[in-house]
DNA sequence: TTTGGTTTCAC
DNA sequence: TGAAACCAA
């Protein structure tokens, strides 16, 4: 208790006293502050969801009786800049440390950077921790100390790392508080009064909460685990772990998860059980997924807002909202996706099969932009999660090295015949087919007049035509693809030519505003107009957090040189343009800066316009390549990205015909201007 | 055991 | 779609 100054812990999304070890610093270093600060409008577009907002509620709730359990409670903050409010906090508690847990999306990346660099600024000791992973991002590297662009590969590596993942800590048997007395809490509004009613249906079936995460944690690995891989394919089945909206809110650990399952892995193999240990594979395979997500996060920040393959920035998105709409709402005439959008609707949660056979509907047949698919699912999912959705939506949309060919098609009536056999999910969802016999309910187009007849069903009036026909979407996504090539074509022509102002802008089709009425009726109350935010951050760095990072810190400085010529890679303390005379970061922090970028404007030129204006001279053709672009931007080695993926024209991935086809659609964006530029 | 046809499933 | 696993002769 050095000084009697208390420790702050922060937390975010690591909601739990268990293998916490932010607060398990602070506990050690003596008396504690623990301190949640909502600040929503940081997360720009991603401002949380009704049912995500619902479930911080219940949660921050729970971790608040937890922590007066014992011996201190949870202080909270509404705040706008939370970097502002962490200060507020340590001048009213006289604190002279902070800890907390890294998260890897971009928005956290940024913001946790800068309120490291403020507060150590101000003499304030911070450390921050690996709560969320089993290894940080920069510490799984292949054999040139690369990241991998693979999932495969860096899930093997992942389970051959020469070190294990930490073990859990336990939670602490007694808090010391620090002194409050000067602190008050604000109150946090998570919902408003037209949600409530919805709200209250939730807890029926949830309850968040590190203690409920727990219970769901042990029930499931002494019981579903064992099925997991026979049960997997059911678009119904109860069998999965139900443990994502914990996890994304840091309930429970996932080492504790990983060590639990290794233990059961370990007692199957023992006993010659192969099922067991095949579920105990697929289940931490997507505990691996889950790890991957942060770390593509990490490594290209950019991932949640533009796809992974650079060429798929010239792909002609159909922008049409009758069509977005009729999805949203569970009307495009294919059944199954059809159910799974009014499950999630009515219920914030998907099957993992489901949400690959909607989205997928979305991109491939629709040809609607995926990043209004994901936000959609942000709004409306119980878990949603920006990375392991932007892994998801980008794996679907054949945007990453090892996604699906983008020119293949999923037909939603095998797929349903696949994943509900006897239709029963799909007649749970939609009342309307209920009576329609499993010969017809995956499609009922085809199904004789008289049997839609007995069943009740007039196509196209109380249940929808096709809205889009399978062979005609095929046709269309060729034609796309085709003109995508071409556009792509010439942008590398005139690259080449030397006159990179070419193309390089033509990237509008992956930056498509999102419509105004993203949300279903409904559901009114996000926040409109907000910008994208994409390319604000530009120009900020890895967490510089563990000792451990030295590494890191040094790759990161080459890529920012690169990246700013003229800063010699001090941390720019202004997240968007250390350009620009640097403000009180007091007063102007990050968000003030985006939000001043905030015209309203729904098209790209807008917003490239904008963001260009905010980055002044420093708009280099090259640079401007850039901000069009989805290069990793604070990538902890920038330099060895470019030659992973220009160097080596077949790239990546040759086993993919695909790739082999297309070559160009190795490169992870504008790469090689990045080497040119160094 | 080899071979070739079929099934499965992709992050 | 295509690589890998599977299986039947």
């Amino acid at each position: 208790m050095s000084g009697g100054g208390c420790s702050i812990v922060w937390f975010r999304r690591d909601l739990r006293v268990e293998d916490n070890p932010a607060l398990a610093a602070g506990v050690r270093a003596g008396a504690v502050v623990a301190l949640f600060v909502w600040a929503p409008e940081e997360e720009g577009h991603y401002y949380p969801g009704r049912v995500s907002r619902w479930w911080l509620k219940q949660s921050l709730a729970h971790l608040d009786s937890s922590l007066r359990s014992l011996g201190t409670s949870l202080i909270t903050k509404r705040s706008t800049d939370s970097v502002s409010s962490l200060l507020e906090v340590v001048k009213s508690t006289g604190a002279t440390q902070l800890f907390f847990n890294h998260l890897y999306d971009p928005l956290s990346l940024v913001r946790d950077h800068r309120a490291k660099e403020f507060l150590t600024a101000q003499g304030i000791a911070v450390r921050s921790f690996n709560a969320d992973l089993l290894y940080e991002p920069w510490d799984v590297n292949d054999a040139y100390g690369r990241p991998f662009t693979t999932f495969a590969a860096f899930w093997e590596r992942c389970l051959s790392m020469p070190f294990d993942p930490e073990a859990p800590l336990l939670p602490p048997k007694r808090i010391f508080s620090g002194d409050v007395s000067r602190c008050s809490s604000d109150p946090l509004a998570f919902e408003d009064e037209s949600e409530k009613g919805s709200n209250a249906l939730l807890a029926r079936a949830w309850s968040p909460g590190w203690s409920s995460a727990d219970k769901a944690l042990t029930t499931f690995i002494n019981g579903p685990l064992i099925e997991y891989s026979k049960n997997r394919r059911k678009a119904d089945s109860a069998t999965t772990s139900f443990l994502s909206p914990h996890l994304h809110f840091g309930e429970v650990s996932v080492r504790k998860v990983f060590h639990l399952v290794r233990i059961k892995q370990v007692l199957w193999a023992n006993e010659g059980n192969k099922a067991g240990e095949e579920s105990v594979n697929l289940f931490l395979k997507s505990i691996g997924l889950r790890e991957y997500s942060r770390y593509l996060s990490f490594n290209h920040p950019y991932s949640h807002e533009r796809p992974l393959l650079g060429h798929l920035k010239f792909f002609p998105w159909v922008v049409n909202e009758g069509y977005f709409k009729a999805w949203r709402q569970g009307r495009t005439g294919y059944p199954l996706v059809d159910a799974g959008m009014r499950e999630l609707w009515a219920t914030g949660w998907l099957h993992d099969r489901i949400r690959v056979v909607v989205s997928s509907f979305f991109v491939k047949v629709l040809q609607l932009p995926w990043r209004w698919g994901m936000k959609y699912f942000w709004d409306t999912l119980l878990d949603a999660d920006l990375e392991s959705d932007a892994l998801g939506w980008q794996y679907i949309s054949g945007t990453l090295p090892d996604g699906r060919e983008f020119d293949r098609i999923d037909n939603p009536q095998f797929e349903g015949y696949k994943f509900d056999p006897n239709g029963e999910y799909v007649r749970r969802w939609l009342p309307e087919l209920a009576r329609l016999p499993t010969e017809w309910i995956h499609h009922p187009w085809n199904a004789p007049e008289s049997v839609l007849q007995a069943a009740g069903i007039e196509l196209g009036s109380n249940y929808p035509l096709p809205l889009v026909e399978i062979d005609a979407a095929k046709a269309r996504l060729q034609e796309a693809l085709t003109e995508m090539w071409q556009l792509e074509a010439s942008s590398r022509a005139a690259i080449e030519n030397g006159t990179e102002e070419g193309l390089g802008d033509s990237s509008e089709s992956t930056l498509i505003a999102f419509p105004q009425d993203i949300q279903m009726e409904e559901n009114h109350e996000l926040p409109r107009n907000n910008p994208p935010t994409t390319r604000c951050y530009e120009d900020q760095m890895v967490p510089s957090m563990t000792s451990s990072l030295v590494r890191v810190e040094e790759e990161t400085s080459m890529g920012l040189r690169v990246l700013a010529e003229e800063s010699r890679a001090e941390v720019p303390a202004d997240a968007v343009v250390n350009q620009e005379p640097r403000r009180d970061l007091l007063n102007q922090g990050t968000m003030q800066t985006i939000h001043r970028n905030t015209l309203p404007h729904h098209n790209t030129p807008g917003l490239q316009h904008a963001v260009e204006d905010s980055t002044a001279e420093s708009s280099s053709s090259t640079r401007r390549e850039w901000d069009g672009g989805i290069v990793p931007v604070w990538s902890p080695s920038p330099s060895s990205y470019s030659e992973q993926f220009v160097g080596d024209e077949n790239g990546i991935g040759t086993s993919s015909s695909y790739l082999q086809r297309h070559p160009q659609s190795h490169q992870i964006m504008n790469c090689r201007q990045l080497s040119q530029t160094g």
